[in-house]
DNA sequence: TAGATTGTTAATCGATTAACAATC
DNA sequence: TAGATTGTTAATCGATTAACAATC
């Protein structure tokens, strides 16, 4: 075995890299340099010893005694996850949705660049949002191919979803971010990451039902203790 | 035990549940009455044991050689995760993000009803959006107050959002979808729902990192193949 | 040195997959 | 009846938590 220490990650612990890195951010920018798994425990109310196991994937080490130096932690996770260099993407649907995503800074941070929008609708065509282009959608094939374009997000309607999606894959479009709730066909060698709104909703909902059903459990029970004097 | 055949459901399953439910309703839409769980699994790409196990969380039996009852098992869907009825919330933040989700018809039929947006800028206060009055934030409290809102959503830029949440549970809000990447602290009686960009993309992330170290391996071995010839 | 903190190895927990019995 | 499909029980897999050794 080489110096690198990286080891592979599961699922769950790369969708917590990005709050580690977040947070790390903060702190470097607050002139901290040096953090323990406790003290990131602590701010993100998750358990240090998870904490540890997840950051050891970047292959970054702490220092018993001392923790992590963050400079290195942020860069080892931000190479991690490919976030130290930024990938073009083309978003296709310029609605609600897909213009909030176009004006976020946040993507500059996390390696993705949307330079441009396509739009089926004519009176979309031709207009800037937050200062990008909506192209029409006939010039989408041709764009990625001339620009190399790898990733590509859609936030079309879900009847449109499918179609947006095969125009990406004829055009060599290597990973789609699926903002609909419709489960795309697609070849195994492009990549789909499916950001499903209706998930993370259903289980506030089952938390609140549940909340509701715990409440009118005690109270009748208070009733019965009650009713028993 | 009762003729309740509910069983307690997993985070994974429950986070499923939605994409069942939209396409039930599409099959529901084009006609059908009846559908097995191996079909719901062609189309969704998924296992048929898995989807029956989700499935049978909402206590809605299948029959052997025909299949689930669609019109029975969108209501036991809707039921278990408390969509089939409606929850008013109200949002903070009317930005790019927050005005995509006031604008979001999907929600209707999630059982969700924003019904108006606060925020703190006073050029943004007194507009409509997507015919939703924005207010000013200091009118949070008392309104949350007055009408009884159980959940709030929250899409501030991160510097804002400890507050906003502080204000929400102050009011007595029961339930925070947080948009934002930061980690709310809050009383152990609220729930808090954290809806992050930044974990879906990560995952995009490494795996087109690990698509492109792939191809670096197999273009390796090959010229290495070339060279011995 | 002593003690705080990391990182590893083992144990538990939950979720997925497999095997198979039940049933229409 | 035969066979397709459900639903249950068991086995595997992955993720979390616990215990503890390594180290600065």
């Amino acid at each position: 075995m080489g110096p690198d220490k990286q080891k592979v990650a599961g699922i769950a612990t790369i969708k917590r890299l990005p709050a580690y890195l977040h947070l790390l951010r903060h702190l470097s920018e607050c002139g901290r340099q040096v953090v323990s798994s406790d003290h990131i425990a602590g701010i993100l109310k998750a358990d240090a010893i998870q904490i540890r196991k997840d950051l050891a994937v970047t292959g970054c080490e702490g220092k018993p005694r001392v923790g992590y130096y963050i400079p290195a932690l942020i860069k080892a996770i931000e190479e991690f996850l490919g976030w130290d260099n930024t990938t073009e993407a083309f978003l296709v649907g310029a609605g609600n949705l897909g213009s909030a995503l176009l004006g976020y800074k946040g993507f500059e941070r996390s390696g993705l660049d949307i330079i441009a929008a396509f739009d089926a609708d004519e009176s979309k065509v031709g207009q800037e949002i937050h200062g990008k282009q909506v192209l029409h959608m006939n010039k989408l094939s041709d764009m990625v191919k001339r620009m190399h374009i790898r990733i590509g997000v859609i936030t079309v309607p879900s009847e449109a979803a499918q179609e947006v999606a095969d125009v990406m894959v004829e055009a060599g479009i290597e990973a789609i971010w699926n903002f609909t709730p419709v489960s795309l066909d697609h070849p195994k060698n492009v990549i789909v990451q499916n950001e499903d709104l209706s998930s993370g909703l259903a289980v506030l909902s089952v938390r609140l039902s549940q909340a509701d059903e715990a409440r009118e459990f005690n109270e009748a029970g208070i009733r019965q203790e009650v009713s028993k004097v």
